[in-house]
RNA sequence: GGGCCUGUGGGUUAGUCUGGUCUAUGCUUGUUGCUUUGGGAGCAAUAGACCCUGGUUCGAAUCCAGGCAGGCCCA
C-alpha cells in the first residue's frame, strides 16, 4: 500500500523541524528518550556507533597534533568550586568595571555556577562534609593537577585531552544531542609557556575544528563571540555555530584563550631557563555531541537522516536477495561483504527475513550512505544493484567492487558538502538596512528562520541595541571579515568586521 | 525566573467536558504458525494500558488536591 511518497512510520516532513529532529532521533534508533530523567536519553547501539566514529575524527587529530589522552575523575570537590567562583567573579567585575584584573579585589559575589550542577551532599546515609559536585566541564579538576605536574619550561607544552561525560542541570527545554544534562564531552586543554604558545594552539584548534566539520559535511560559521558571552574566566572565546534548517544557530565547537587568568587562580606556573618563575598561558577546546545534533539536523531529509560516510555505522549495507532459492546468493554477498571490508570500508549483511522493502526503508531512516542488492540474477550478470541515499541507483560490476563503492562513498560525501552549503546559504541573508546610509531599520523586516548577515563594529551598547532591534543575538566577529568595508549597521562607521545575528539554540 | 498545557498497552489513538455494561476502542508493534522475499505481502491465533498518592462518591480512566514525569510559550 501507498507509493513512495507516503509518510513513512509516520515521520513528520522535514520542513517541520521542530517536529522531525525529536521525532527521527528516535525512530532512526540513535537514542531513546524514554528514560525517566529530562535530558537523559539512552544512546542506542546505532546513534552510539555513530558517535564513537565522531570521536574516533577527535582523537585522530588529537593524534596528528601531539595531545595525550586523560581521565579526570567525575567528582570535583566544593572547595575547588569557590576558587574558580572567585576567578569568574573578579574577571567579571573586571570586565564591568573596565580596569585591569590584578587591581582587583577578591569579593563574595556568586557567579552562579552553583546552580548549575549536580550535588553529592551523602555518602551512604552520612551527610558529607565536603559535599562534592559532578563536573560541568573539567577545568577545575584538570588545573589542580596541572599545576603538580608543571615545573619547569621542559614540562611544556602540555597537551592534554579527555572524552567522558559532564553534567549540567539544565532547568530549559532539553533536546536530544542540543540540550542535555549529562553530555558527551570532548574537551582538550593545553599550558604553554608564554601567550605565543596559547596562540599557535588556538590556530592549530581552528584547523582541527575545519577537518572535521569538512568530515562531518557541515558548513559552519567561525567567531569570536561578544565579550558578555565570552566562557568564564577566558581572555577571549572563539566557536563554530552551525545553521540548523529553522534558522537558528548551534554551536557545536569552541575554543578558549585564557592567557595567563587561570593560572593565578591554580598556581599554575613554571621555572623558566633563565630561573625566573613565570605563569602558564592555556587554551582550551571542547566539542560534544552537538556534533551529531548538527549531523542529523543538516543532512537529513523527509526519508529519514543521512549519514556522512566519515561517520556511517555502516557505510554499505548488504541485501542478499532470494537467498532461500539461491544456494550461491549467501556465498557471494559474504564474500563482497568480505571484499568491502578488509577495503575498510563498514559493510553490514542485512539478512533479518522481512522483506527487501521493509530493509530498503529502514536503512534510508537510518541514513546508511549505500545499498548492494545481491541476488540471482545478478550473480549470473556479475553486478549488482547499487542504491545512494543521497539519490541514484546503478549496476556495478562485482569484480573489484571495493574500488566502486570508496568511489561513490567520497560522491555522497561530495553531494552532502554541495547540499548543506546550499541549504547554508539560502539561511542566511544580508541584514536589511537603510540603503541611504546602511543602518539597519526597523524591524518589521525580520523574518523567523533566518540568520543575518551585517557589518557591525559598535560596542556593547551598540550591540545591545542592534539585538533589541532584531530580537536575535549577536554570534560575534567572524573569521571571514568583509572584502570590502560598510558601514556599520548601528554605529554607520565603516568596517570589514562581519558579523551574524541569529536565534540560538 | 514567569506563565500555559498534557499523562490510557512498546508506539499512536477513542473514551474524560456531562462519573454508571469501560468486562476500556481502532491502527501499529511484539509473539506463534502457515506462507512470502529485486521497494513497506497475506491469513490465523495470541500478548499488552487508564502516571503515583490521597480525597469526593453507592460508584472514578473521567471530578478535586498534592507529587512525579513530559511538552509548549514568554523574559
Amino acid at each position: 500500500m501507498g507509493g513512495p511518497g507516503k509518510a513513512k512510520r509516520g515521520i513528520p516532513p522535514k520542513s517541520d523541524f521542530n517536529s522531525w529532529y525529536p521525532s527521527i532521533v528516535e525512530i532512526a534508533e540513535l537514542v531513546d528518550k524514554r528514560y525517566p530523567i529530562k535530558g537523559m536519553d539512552v544512546w542506542m547501539p546505532y546513534g552510539l556507533r555513530s558517535m564513537n566514529l565522531i570521536d574516533q575524527l577527535a582523537r585522530r587529530e588529537m593524534a596528528r597534533t601531539g595531545h595525550d589522552e586523560f581521565s579526570f575523575p567525575l567528582l570535583v570537590p566544593e572547595e575547588l568550586l569557590d576558587k574558580e567562583n572567585r576567578l569568574v567573579s573578579r574577571l567579571k567585575a573586571a570586565r564591568e568595571a573596565g580596569i585591569d584584573p590584578s587591581e582587583m579585589r577578591d569579593e563574595e559575589e556568586p557567579s552562579g555556577f552553583k546552580k548549575e550542577v549536580y550535588w553529592v551532599t551523602h555518602g551512604g546515609e552520612n551527610k558529607l562534609d565536603a559535599p562534592m559536585f559532578l563536573r560541568p566541564t573539567s577545568e577545575t579538576p584538570m588545573y589542580t593537577m596541572f599545576s603538580l605536574w608543571v615545573r619547569s619550561h621542559a614540562d611544556l607544552p602540555l597537551k592534554t585531552f579527555q572524552i567522558v561525560n559532564t553534567f549540567r542541570y539544565e532547568t530549559k527545554q532539553t533536546r536530544s544531542f542540543i540540550r542535555v544534562r549529562e553530555i558527551h564531552f570532548f574537551e582538550a586543554h593545553t599550558v604553554h609557556r608564554d601567550k605565543q604558545g596559547a596562540d599557535e594552539q588556538i590556530e592549530e584548534d581552528a584547523e582541527m575544528v575545519r577537518r572535521i566539520l569538512h568530515d562531518l559535511c557541515l558548513p559552519s560559521i567561525v567567531s569570536k563571540r561578544p565579550v558578555w558571552d565570552t566562557f568564564p574566566g577566558a581572555w577571549y572565546t572563539k566557536a563554530a555555530d552551525v545553521v540548523m534548517p529553522n534558522g537558528r544557530t548551534l554551536q557545536v565547537a569552541t575554543y578558549h584563550h585564557y592567557r595567563d587568568q587561570w593560572a593565578e587562580a591554580f598556581d599554575l606556573s613554571y621555572e623558566d631557563s633563565d630561573g625566573s618563575s613565570k605563569m602558564c598561558h592555556q587554551t582550551t577546546f571542547g566539542m560534544s555531541e552537538r556534533l551529531l545534533g548538527a549531523v542529523v539536523g543538516m543532512h537529513g531529509d523527509d526519508n529519514g537522516l543521512i549519514m556522512p560516510p566519515a561517520i556511517a555505522p555502516y557505510q554499505v549495507i548488504l541485501m542478499p536477495i532470494a537467498a532461500h532459492s539461491d544456494d550461491r546468493v549467501t556465498t557471494a554477498v559474504e564474500q563482497i561483504s568480505n571484499q568491502l571490508t578488509s577495503a575498510g570500508i563498514r559493510t553490514k549483511i542485512e539478512d533479518r527475513a522481512v522483506s527487501p522493502g521493509v530493509k530498503h526503508y529502514d536503512w534510508e531512516i537510518r541514513g546508511a550512505p549505500i545499498r548492494v542488492e545481491v541476488g540471482p540474477r545478478d550473480i549470473s550478470s556479475g553486478k549488482c544493484v547499487v542504491t545512494l541515499r543521497t539519490g541514484g541507483k546503478s549496476d556495478e560490476s562485482i569484480e573489484g567492487i571495493s574500488h566502486n563503492i570508496a568511489k561513490l562513498l567520497d560522491s555522497v560525501s561530495g553531494t552532502l558538502r554541495k547540499r548543506a552549503q546550499k541549504f547554508y546559504e539560502s539561511l542566511v541573508h544580508p541584514l536589511p538596512v537603510d540603503p541611504s546610509d546602511g543602518r539597519a531599520i526597523s524591524s518589521d523586516e525580520i523574518e523567523d528562520g533566518v540568520v543575518y548577515e551585517l557589518a557591525f563594529d559598535g560596542n556593547d551598547s551598540d550591540a545591545e541595541a542592534l539585538e533589541h532591534l532584531t530580537g536575535l543575538t549577536l554570534l560575534g566577529e567572524c573569521d571571514e571579515p568583509l572584502t570590502q568595508e560598510a558601514p556599520c549597521a548601528i554605529s554607520g562607521k565603516l568596517t570589514t568586521k562581519r558579523q551574524h545575528v541569529a536565534r540560538m539554540y
